[in-house]
RNA sequence: GCCGGGGUGGCCCAAUUGGCAGAGGCGGCCGACUUAAAAUCGGUGGCAGCUACGGGUUCGACUCCCGUCCCCGGCACCA
C-alpha cells in the first residue's frame, strides 16, 4: 500500500495557473471553423450566451456564479458532441465611467479598458472556456458604428422618431439627469429639487410590435415569472374609446375621448377626470395661478412617489366646466387628478365609482355621487342590491345591469358587448385595444455612449448620417469636469459638420447618445463576426445560430433588456437582415449570491470577492462550491457554503487518482472479483445518475452523484487494492467532473497517462449490462406502513411476491386479519390492505 | 393589493412527480492512526404520532385538492 507521505499533495495554486495560461494563449476554446463559416458537419450547433458583464471593476461573486453555471453547461455540451458558440464581451458604455471621469478626472476610456483587462484575466484564471476570437466591447468604434447603423435602419423603417418628452432636469447643475440620479425628487449631486422639463427626444417605436411581443412569449422556454413580467409590462387590455363632450360656456364645447375597459358601466359615470397635463385642460386653464400651482405640486409629488414607492392619496382639482355623457345625456362635474395618467389611453376617463376602486376612493374623498348600476350575482343568482353608503370598495364582480336604460337586466359581459356595438353604430366611438407599453426613449444627455448619428440642418431638418460616414466617433478629448453635457460643449463635435443632404454649413450634430440598452439589444448578433467591418452581422450566420439556445443571466433584466432585444430582432427580421423571430429561445436566471441572508455590499462589510476564494483554494474549488451550493436558479448564501468541504473532496479525488497511478506502476494488489464487480456497478450507476442531472442542469445534485462515486472508489480501495475497475471508475469520475472543475481533472487526466485533454473526451456511457439485476429488494407495506422487505426475482409477478412475503417471518406477523386488497408495484413495493 | 418562488435532521439541501423520507455536504459527537496535534480514515441522525399548521382524496401524500400561518423576490393609481 502506498504511504500517504509518498503521495503528492493537491496544490491547485500551482497546477491551475499554467493550464489557464495555456488555454488562453493557445486559444484552446475558439470555435474553428468560426461561426460565420458554414460547416458540413453533423454536430448539432448550440449558441450559449451569458449576459455580458459591465466593467465597473473586477468580477464579483455574481459574475463568478453566472460564468460557472454557463461554463459547466458549455463544457458538458462540447463533451456531448455539440458545436458550441460561446463568445464574451463587455457592455462598456455607461454612467459609472462617466462619473469616474467627472469625480476623479479619470479618462473613461482608460478606466473602462483597465477594468476589462482585469475582468478578462480573472475570467482566464477561473477557467471559463470562452472563445477569445469572438470578443467585443460596446465602447469600441468598431462596435458602436454598427449600433449607429442599427439606429439608421430603424430610422428608415419609421421605427425611430423624435418628439417632445419630459426629462429630469437639475436647474442648479443645468443638466439632464438619469432616473437613478434623482433621489427623493432631488438631484443626487447638489440636492436641488429636480424639475421635469420638456425636451425633444428620440424614441424607438417598440409599441408597433406590442402584439407580437406578447403572443410570441408563449413559445419561449423562459421562467414563467419573466414571461409574466413582460406580459404585465406590455399590459394589453380590451375596451372601447368613447367620445364625451366638454361643456364650457367660457371657451366653447369640445369633444374629448376616453378609453375604458368597462363600457358596460357608462351609466354609472358620475364625474369625469382629466390627466393634469391634458391639453384640453391646460388650454382652458392657462393663466390660472391656482391651476398652475396644482400642476406644479402634482408633478413634483409624482416624482417623489415614484422614487420612494409610496402611493399616498389622490390629488384632484375641480374644473370650471362639465362634461356631457352621450348615453345618459347628462352633464357631470369635471376634475383634473393625478391618478389619471396622460401617457395611458387618452389621458381622460369617465369615472365610475361603483365599479372602479380608484374612482370609488376619489369619489369618497370628494363627496361625489356613487350611482348603483350593477346588481351583483353569484352563479347567476341575484344577490342583494349594492348600498353605496355601506360599501368600502368598488364592486368589480359579476352582475346584471340596473339603472342603465335599455341595458337593464343584461349580464355585464353582454352589456359590454352591446354597448361597444352601439357606440360604434352611433358614431360615438369604437372598440379599442390598449397597451401600457410605451415607446422606448433612447436619447441620453450623456457623453460615454454611442452618439446618435443625426445632423440637424436648418434647411433640411433631421438628416441621418450616411452609412459611409459611420462611425460618428466620440471625440478623444472630451472634458468631463464641466457643467452640462461634455459632448454638447466640445469645441468641434457639434458644429464641425456640414449637412449630409444639402452640404450646407448651417448644421449641427445631435449631441445626445443612445441608451446603453441599445448597445446590448443586438450584441448577440455582432458576436457572429465581431471583426467584420463590412456589415453588422452575416445574415447566413444569423440564420444558422439564432435564436440563442441558452441565455444565462440575472432576473434584473426580466423586462427591459430582454424586451428591447426581442424588439430589435423582430425589426431586423422585417428589414430582411435575419429570419429568426426571437433572440433567446431559452433563458436561465441564476440566483443571487448573498451573505447571511442579505445582499453583499461593501458598505455592509459582508462582501466576499472571488479572489479571496480562488487565491486560497483555487478556481476549481470556487467553481465547485458555487455549483454544489444550490440549484442554478436558487440563491446561494455564502455563509452556508463550505469551500473547505469542496476543497477536501477534490483533494480526495486527487489522492485516490495518484494512489491508483502509483499502484499501476508498482504492480500493487488487485481488487477481489466481487469488490471489482460492485465498483463497476457503482460506476455505471453514477454515469446514469450524473448524466441525467447534467442534462437537467442540476449541477448541485450532479456533484452529489460524483461524490457518491468517489465514496465507492474510496470504499473499494481501502485495503490498498486497485486494478482496471478502479481506473474505470476514476476515469468516469474525472470526465464527468471536468465541466465543473476543469483544472484538477485536466491535470489528473494527464497523470493517468492520457496525452490529450480530458475536455476533448466524449461523455462516458454506462455499461447497461452492469445495471440489470436478477433479484430486487421489495418493500413490504401493510396498510401503507413499511413492515419489512424481501428479495424477489426481478420482474416477479404478484403471486410470486405474495408467496415470498408469506414465507417471510419478519413480515408475516403483521398480516393477521383479512387481506382485503394487494397493491403491487413491480420491483418496487407491495402493499397489503388488511382489515380487522 | 396583484403575480411568482418557498417552508423537510443543528445547518445548506435531495427525493425518478402518488410508492422505502432522507442522497450529498457542513457541523457535532465517538473511535482508529499519532508521543501529541493537524491531515487522513471509520462510525454516528427522526421510537405508535415525522416534511409550517388544520382538513380532504387515496391501498398509499413531502408530492394532489381546500383552508390558515410565515418567509423571500417582483409589480403596483395603466381606467
Amino acid at each position: 500500500m502506498s504511504q500517504p507521505s509518498e503521495i503528492e499533495r493537491y496544490d491547485p495554486l500551482t497546477i491551475e495557473p499554467p493550464i489557464a495560461a495555456r488555454w488562453a494563449q493557445e486559444r484552446t476554446y475558439s470555435l474553428r471553423p468560426g461561426p460565420h463559416e458554414a460547416v458540413d458537419d453533423e454536430a448539432p450547433t448550440f449558441y450559449a450566451l451569458t449576459m455580458f458583464p459591465y466593467p465597473s471593476g473586477d468580477l464579483h461573486m455574481g459574475h463568478a456564479e453566472i460564468f460557472t453555471i454557463h461554463d459547466a453547461l458549455v463544457r458538458h455540451l462540447r463533451m456531448n458532441g455539440h458545436r458550441v458558440l460561446n463568445p464574451i464581451g463587455w457592455d462598456a458604455f455607461g454612467l459609472p465611467a462617466e462619473n469616474a471621469a467627472r469625480n476623479r478626472g479619470a479618462d473613461p476610456r482608460q478606466w473602462t479598458y483597465a477594468n476589462i483587462d482585469e475582468q478578462r484575466s480573472t475570467i482566464v484564471r477561473l477557467g471559463y472556456s470562452f472563445d477569445w476570437d469572438l470578443v467585443l466591447r460596446t465602447c469600441d468604434p468598431e462596435y458602436y458604428g454598427w449600433t449607429q447603423w442599427l439606429f439608421l435602419e430603424l430610422f428608415e423603417a419609421g421605427l425611430a422618431y423624435r418628439r417632445e418628452a419630459l426629462v429630469n432636469f437639475c436647474p442648479s447643475c443645468s443638466t439632464v439627469l438619469a432616473n437613478e440620479q434623482v433621489v427623493d425628487g432631488a438631484c443626487e449631486r447638489c440636492s436641488t429639487a429636480v424639475g421635469r422639463e420638456p425636451r425633444t427626444q428620440w424614441f424607438f417605436r417598440i409599441t408597433e410590435y406590442a402584439d407580437e411581443l406578447l403572443t410570441d412569449l408563449d413559445a419561449l422556454d423562459w421562467p414563467e415569472r419573466v414571461k409574466n413580467a413582460q406580459r404585465a409590462w406590455i399590459g394589453r387590455s380590451e375596451g372601447a374609446e368613447i367620445t364625451f363632450t366638454i361643456r364650457d360656456p367660457a371657451h366653447g364645447d369640445e369633444d374629448v375621448v376616453v378609453y375604458t375597459t368597462r363600457p358596460d358601466t357608462i351609466f354609472g359615470a358620475t364625474y369625469f377626470v382629466f390627466a393634469p397635463e391634458h391639453p384640453a385642460v391646460t388650454r382652458r386653464m392657462a393663466g390660472d395661478d391656482e391651476y398652475a400651482a396644482f400642476l406644479d405640486e402634482v408633478s413634483r409629488r409624482s416624482e417623489i412617489e415614484r422614487q420612494s414607492g409610496t402611493t399616498g392619496g389622490k390629488r384632484g382639482f375641480r374644473l370650471p366646466f362639465t362634461v356631457h355623457n352621450p348615453f345618459t345625456n347628462e352633464d357631470v362635474p369635471a376634475y383634473a387628478a393625478d391618478y389619471v395618467l396622460m401617457e395611458y389611453g387618452t389621458g381622460a376617463i369617465m369615472a365610475v365609482p361603483i365599479g372602479d376602486e380608484r374612482d370609488f376612493e376619489f369619489a369618497r374623498q370628494e363627496g361625489l355621487e356613487i350611482r348603483v348600476i350593477i346588481r351583483p350575482t353569484d352563479d347567476g343568482e341575484l344577490l342583494d342590491e349594492l348600498d353605496p353608503e355601506a360599501m368600502t370598495t368598488a364592486y368589480t364582480g359579476p352582475g346584471v345591469m340596473v339603472n342603465s336604460g335599455e341595458y337593464d337586466g343584461l349580464d355585464v359581459d353582454e352589456a359590454k358587448r352591446r354597448i361597444i356595438d352601439d357606440v360604434a353604430s352611433k358614431g360615438w366611438g369604437r372598440a379599442k385595444v390598449n397597451t401600457r407599453l410605451r415607446d422606448w426613449l433612447i436619447s441620453r444627455q450623456r457623453s460615454w455612449g454611442a452618439p446618435i448619428p443625426v445632423v440637424h440642418c436648418t434647411m433640411c431638418g433631421e438628416v441621418p448620417v450616411p452609412r459611409s460616414q459611420l462611425p460618428v466617433r466620440l471625440p478623444d478629448d472630451l472634458e468631463f469636469q464641466v457643467q452640462g453635457s461634455p459632448l454638447e460643449q466640445h469645441p468641434t463635435f457639434k458644429g464641425d459638420v456640414t449637412c449630409p443632404s444639402c452640404g450646407g454649413a448651417d448644421a449641427v450634430r445631435d449631441t445626445d447618445t443612445m441608451d446603453t440598452f441599445v448597445d446590448s439589444s443586438w450584441y448577440f448578433l455582432r458576436f457572429l463576426a465581431p471583426w467584420d467591418d463590412t456589415r453588422a452581422w452575416p445574415a447566413d450566420a444569423a440564420d444558422r445560430w439564432l435564436p440563442v439556445d441558452q441565455y444565462t443571466g440575472g432576473v434584473e433584466h426580466a423586462v427591459l433588456h430582454l424586451l428591447y432585444s426581442r424588439f430589435v430582432v423582430k425589426a431586423m427580421r422585417d428589414r430582411g437582415h435575419l429570419t429568426a423571430d426571437e433572440p433567446f429561445q431559452a433563458l436561465l436566471n441564476q440566483g443571487q449570491v448573498i451573505m447571511d441572508g442579505a445582499a453583499m455590499s461593501k458598505s455592509k462589510g459582508n462582501l466576499v470577492v472571488p479572489g479571496q476564494v480562488y487565491e486560497t483554494f483555487g478556481a476549481d474549488t470556487l467553481r465547485g462550491t458555487m455549483l454544489f451550493a444550490s440549484a442554478p436558479e436558487d440563491d446561494i448564501d455564502w455563509a452556508d457554503v463550505s469551500p473547505t468541504g469542496m476543497n477536501k473532496w477534490l483533494a480526495r479525488v486527487w489522492r485516490l487518482t495518484l494512489e491508483q497511478v502509483a499502484r499501476e506502476s508498482d504492480g500493487g494488489p488487485l481488487l477481489a472479483d466481487d469488490a471489482a464487480a460492485s465498483l463497476r456497478r457503482a460506476t455505471a450507476e453514477a454515469i446514469v445518475d450524473a448524466s441525467a442531472e447534467f442534462e437537467a442542469r442540476k449541477y448541485n445534485t450532479a456533484i452529489a452523484k460524483l461524490m457518491t462515486l468517489t465514496n465507492a472508489v474510496l470504499d473499494a480501495t481501502r485495503q490498498g487494492a486497485g486494478g482496471p475497475a478502479v481506473r474505470e471508475a476514476l476515469e468516469a469520475l474525472l470526465t464527468m467532473l471536468a465541466p465543473v472543475c476543469p483544472f484538477v481533472t485536466e491535470e489528473l487526466w494527464h497523470r493517468l497517462g492520457h496525452g490529450g485533454s480530458v475536455h476533448e473526451e466524449a461523455w462516458p456511457r454506462a455499461d447497461e449490462d452492469l445495471l440489470v439485476d436478477d433479484e430486487v429488494e421489495l418493500v413490504v407495506q401493510v396498510n401503507g406502513k413499511v413492515r419489512g422487505r424481501v428479495m424477489v426475482p426481478a420482474g416477479a409477478d404478484e403471486a410470486v411476491v405474495e408467496s415470498t412475503v408469506r414465507a417471510d417471518e419478519s413480515v408475516v406477523g403483521h398480516l393477521d386479519g383479512d387481506v382485503v386488497k394487494v397493491v403491487h408495484v413491480p420491483d418496487r413495493l407491495v402493499n397489503f390492505v388488511v382489515r380487522g
